[in-house]
DNA sequence: CAGTGGTCTAGACCACCAA
DNA sequence: TGGTGGTCTAGACCACTGC
C-alpha cells in the first residue's frame, strides 16, 4: 500500500485556489510576490512558479510582468448554438455554468481576402480540390479590451463572386445574406469542437498563455440540398467561454 | 520595434511537434532521452522539460516514468448531441475534425446511491433545495484499457423512488426508461460545455496530466411540460474526444 | 531606480521500469 | 542494476512596471 504522494505544486496549486475562493484574496488584488509566496508555502521559487502556472492557465490569475499576479474572475460569455429552439425552451435563467449576457463584444481585426488554398481539412469539408479557390473572411472580437475569439469564415468562391459583402459593417449576416440571395440558403449546420493547445499564432492574437486551451468550433452550414456552403472557424479563448446548445431528444 | 522573441521551450515544442508530424518519431515509438534532447537543442535539461509537457499536456506525447516518452496518437471519438437530426444530415463522413467512430467503449465503476446532497449549481438547475435527496449514478468508460469519460447523472428523488434501474446492466436508458414510465419523459434537452483544469480526482480518475484540460458537458432533459428531470455531468479527457451538434437554422 | 514576473541553468533525489 | 522521467532546489539574467 504505497500512499499516493501528491506533488508539493498540486496541493499548492489547490490551497492557492481555495484560499481565492474563500475570499482571502479578491477579485483584481495582487498576490504577494513570489519569493514571498514560495517562502510561505515552504517551497522552492521554481515550485512555487509550478502552481501558480497551473492558476494562470485557467484564468484563475493573471501574471503582469514588472507588475504582480492578480486575482482575475471572468464570468464567461455564452455562445449559443442551435438557435431555433432558443425561445421554446424553458428556463433560460436556470443554468448549471454560470455566464453573463449583458457584455456585448467589440470587433476589430476585420480582413476578407480571395485565397487560392485553405487547410486541408477545410477544403475536404466544402467537398473542394487543392486549387480552387476559397472566400476568407477573419476577425477578432474583444471583451473590454481583451480579446476572446477570434472567427474564420471559409465561403467557396464559386458560391460568392464579391468580398464587398463580408467587410466589417456587412457583420456576421453579410455572409448568410448572400448566400440566401445567391439561392443557397443555409439551412443546416454542424458543429464539430475540440479543445486544444493554441499555436504560437494563437496565443498572441488572444493574449493567452501557452497551457491555457482553446476551444475551436467548426460550424459547417448546409443549403436546402445538403450540399456545404460555408464554415465558419471560431477559436475561443477557454476561459471566457461556455458552450450551449439546446435540441429535441 | 522590438522583435518578438519566443521563449526557447516554445520554439522547441513546435520543432518536437513538427518533427512527429513529418513522422520523424512515428507513432508508439521512443523519443530519445530527454538529456539527450536537451543537448541536441541546445538547452538545459529543465527548459526541455518545459516543451516537453506542452506536447504531454495535449496527448502528442505521452510520458512514462522509468521508461521513456512515446509518441501517441489517439483518434478521438465523437461525441454526438442532437441526435434527432442525426439521420437527416447529408455527409455523416465529411467532417472538418477527424474522429473514429467504429470502436467502442468498455464501463465500469459504475455505482448507484440516493444522497442528500448535490454540487450547488446542480440543485439549482434542478430546481431543489439543499436539503432535497437525489438519484446519483457514477460511471466511467475506457477506450482499450485508457480512461476517457466519467459520468454523474443526478436525478431528484421524487421523481425516481428506486435506484434498481440505475445499475450496471440498465445502463444509459435505464433512466429515461423509467422517467417515461413515470409520465416525465424528457422531450428537450440542453448542454452547457465548459474547459477546464482538471480536478486531482478527475486527474486520477481519468488518467490525465494536471496541465491537460477536460471538457465539462452538462446536458439539462426537461419534460414535456418544460420542467427538469435530470442533470448528466460528463466529464472528458481533451485529447480523447470531438463534440458534434446538427441543428436546423 | 527598485521591485516584479518570465525564462533559463546546473545540479540533485526519488520512484519506477526493463533487462 | 542501470537508465528513465517526475519533482525539487538555489541560484542567475532579463524585460517590464511603476514610482
Amino acid at each position: 500500500m504505497t500512499e499516493a504522494p501528491e506533488p508539493r505544486y498540486l496541493d499548492i496549486a489547490a490551497r492557492l485556489r481555495q484560499a481565492i475562493e474563500n475570499g482571502r484574496y479578491h477579485t483584481g488584488e495582487r498576490l504577494p510576490p513570489e519569493p514571498e509566496l514560495a517562502k510561505e508555502h515552504g517551497v522552492a521559487l521554481m515550485t512555487m512558479r509550478k502552481a501558480l502556472n497551473l492558476l494562470k492557465a485557467d484564468g484563475t490569475l493573471l501574471g503582469r510582468k514588472g507588475s504582480g499576479n492578480y486575482v482575475q474572475s471572468i464570468p464567461p460569455l455564452r455562445r449559443r448554438g442551435a438557435t431555433r429552439l432558443r425561445l421554446t425552451q424553458p428556463d433560460n435563467t436556470m443554468t448549471v455554468l454560470a455566464s453573463d449576457d449583458t457584455r456585448s463584444l467589440e470587433t476589430d481585426h476585420v480582413t476578407a481576402t480571395v485565397q487560392t488554398g485553405a487547410p486541408a481539412p477545410i477544403l475536404r469539408a466544402l467537398g473542394l480540390s487543392e486549387h480552387d479557390e476559397v472566400l476568407l473572411r477573419t476577425s477578432r472580437y474583444r471583451l473590454t479590451g481583451r480579446p476572446v475569439k477570434y472567427v474564420r469564415t471559409y465561403v467557396p468562391h464559386t458560391l460568392l463572386a464579391s468580398t464587398s459583402l463580408l467587410h466589417s459593417d456587412a457583420g456576421d449576416d453579410g455572409i448568410r445574406a448572400a448566400l440566401t440571395a445567391a439561392g443557397r440558403a443555409p439551412v443546416l449546420a454542424r458543429e464539430e469542437i475540440c479543445c486544444r493547445i493554441p499555436t504560437t499564432e494563437e496565443c498572441s492574437h488572444l493574449s493567452v498563455p501557452p497551457n491555457r486551451f482553446v476551444i475551436a468550433a467548426y460550424r459547417t452550414s448546409f443549403d436546402a440540398d445538403h450540399r456545404p456552403v460555408e464554415i465558419e472557424e471560431t477559436v475561443m479563448d477557454s476561459a471566457s467561454y461556455v458552450l450551449d446548445y439546446v435540441y429535441e431528444v
